[in-house]
DNA sequence: ATTTGGCAGTCGAACCATTAGATTGCTAAT
DNA sequence: ATTAGCAATCTAATGGTTCGACTGCCAAAT
């Protein structure tokens, strides 16, 4: 008996704070006693109350002011998400619309990026995104430098999984074809097979190098060199971000504006969203103050790693209020995310 | 005296009537009369408000209430905007600082698009955007297929006024360099110097003498000239949105859900943008309701051509609160405009 | 030892009244 | 044509009242 009561205590309060999280995430109001005792609860509101006020002290549960019902807290939606048993399926039909999306024609790599971020976000009903792969784990694999003017030059990289990179560089006069071709032939040989993240140190040997083999203006190899040495950030598609304004119940405009800056900039977003991508296993939710950025506080992600055989390549998901379907939501990404990996597999591979 | 005597009247109502938009664009408060003979008026309140309330009759201003001072109305900032004589010369460290931004590398044409609008909504602390040129207005120059993996080849189309196109295609099985050659080769031959606009109709051409001319896989084919079909869309390269925040005053919140959709869509947008832009002369401004979105009636819109010899590009500029400091922003966009024509006139030329 | 019923207490939301202040429109005098 | 002055209008701020939704706690019931 004595072991036996503590457990159905428990039990009992955990249902109670599933019920009202539930609740909370389905209405968006204040949860009180009796609401709960309304679904299937064989208590009294009083006993109810006990229990709420427990969990309000555990830190689970927040009050609004006195004389409201309950509200999760960040504490509360962590233990709901960590707790979720019935990791909801998708319907047949929703499925079936996504993937429906993804037979279309996906030929190039933006349009994967754009269609995924919009995808995520049109079954979601919140802001979809992805990041796009940094080139930097990438190795190089073949570099060409095709001739578009008279003294105009295309440097066309392509990596390991078959990411491609292009600049366009100016000389200040004309090129001579054979040239271009020589220098490839060099650089190719030398570098092929570089990761991209290492070789960026060796900027400075190829253009000794150059000079060393080959007469060739140095106007061409500083443009050449300074077009190898660019940053590639990953870029971040961002879609739906209309979908936010609701989330922020009425809440304060000021956060609204810094909101919408650190979507516009972007880098501390990628930076948040890339943090130890390689560590992140099946779909990852972040809630609430788990999320560093002050702007982002009252908003919970759930994101997953899109990847090809060697490695990650990098996250999408969703963004929306704290009080998500998340059950759902984390189906949406993690299915997406396979078919977004599955797709740049064929794509790329 | 008699002809005389209304002009007098007509000079002072004009003066009040500049002074209650500035005032206005100044304060964002609602100018009353006694506002107004503060600004060296040696007139009497009650003969203002006499004169304030003619213009309000005549469309130039409106009341939030009838117990407050006026507001200008769109026809008022319209009336205002045409009858600027002092076109404000920017300062010149604000000039410095502007053509400082340009001076930086711009090397590649994305990095211009990104540069400009942020540089617009920098200097302008509203909303800067730019929209890239449309492609159908140029004619082909060149075509080159280059093999990038063993099944991937790249299609690299040049136009006349230099800028790049390119797609990445898959073919099923791999591909034959000989024959990526002889493709260009017979593609050059008949198409260069074809209007893209034009070039569109006669995709199935290409196709017809493709197969007709080589032997080669009808897989290829298929890919190569749904390439070549592919929309390319003028992207619309936007920065500093949530700088429209404050232009909205408290007002709705309903009103900032359908501008988000409509900045984040584009489409709409640019089509409004880019409108008669072969009409266009100088900086053209558009106010509140002269805005045909409905989700833009609040905004004011500052814009300008950005060319190159063979005709008009695009367009860029700022929008912001139709209380904006017009004189100020039409010479920054005037300015940038100038600058981006001039680079790119270099770029691509 | 739980559980429950009941009651007091707290607080927000809605409503109303009041007041002070800003500003106009109008009219009669200058 | 201009002005002074006054009544009228309306906002914004303040404070008071009431209603209802809850909670917390205690004493009685199971």
């Amino acid at each position: 008996m004595r072991i036996l009561k503590p457990e159905i205590t428990e039990s009992r309060k955990k249902k109670i704070l599933q019920t009202i999280i539930y609740q909370y995430i389905t209405t968006g109001k204040p949860v009180s006693s009796d609401n709960i005792r309304k679904y299937g609860l064989s208590l009294s509101t009083a006993s109810i109350r006990k229990i709420m006020s427990d969990l309000d002290k555990e830190g689970f549960l927040t009050h609004p002011h006195v004389s409201s019902g309950r509200v999760p807290s960040d504490k509360g939606y962590r233990w709901f998400v960590d707790n979720l048993s019935d990791l909801q399926k998708l319907a047949v039909d929703e499925k079936k619309k996504i993937l429906g999306e993804y037979r279309q024609r996906m030929g190039e790599l933006d349009e994967v990026f754009i269609k995924t971020s919009q995808l995520l976000s049109l079954v979601s009903n919140y802001t979809g995104f992805i990041v796009t792969p940094k080139m930097d784990r990438n190795k190089i694999k073949n570099l060409d430098l095709i001739k578009v003017a008279d003294d105009k030059v295309m440097v066309l990289m392509v990596t390991d999984s078959g990411l491609v990179k292009h600049h366009v560089i100016s000389a200040a006069r004309p090129v001579d074809e054979r040239m271009l071709r020589y220098v490839s032939e060099i650089f190719n040989e030398k570098y092929s097979g570089t990761l991209l993240s290492e070789f960026k140190h060796k900027i400075y040997d190829i253009k000794e190098e150059l000079e060393r083999r080959i007469k060739v203006s140095e106007e061409f190899v500083k443009a050449f060199s300074k077009s190898l040495a660019g940053e590639d950030n990953e870029q971040l598609y961002i879609d739906g971000t209309s979908n936010i304004l609701p989330a922020l119940d009425r809440k304060n405009y000021d956060n609204l504006a810094s909101l919408m800056k650190v979507l516009e900039q972007k880098r501390q977003l990628v930076d948040m969203l890339e943090k130890d991508i390689e560590k992140i296993k099946g779909v990852k939710v972040t809630i609430g103050e788990e999320n560093k950025l002050p702007a982002l506080n009252e908003l919970s992600f759930i994101k997953t790693v899109y990847s090809v055989d060697n490695g990650p390549l990098g996250v999408l998901g969703i963004m929306g209020p704290k009080r998500m379907e998340y059950s759902r939501m984390i189906a949406i990404v993690n299915l997406v995310g396979e078919m977004t990996s599955q797709l740049l597999k064929k794509n790329l591979g």
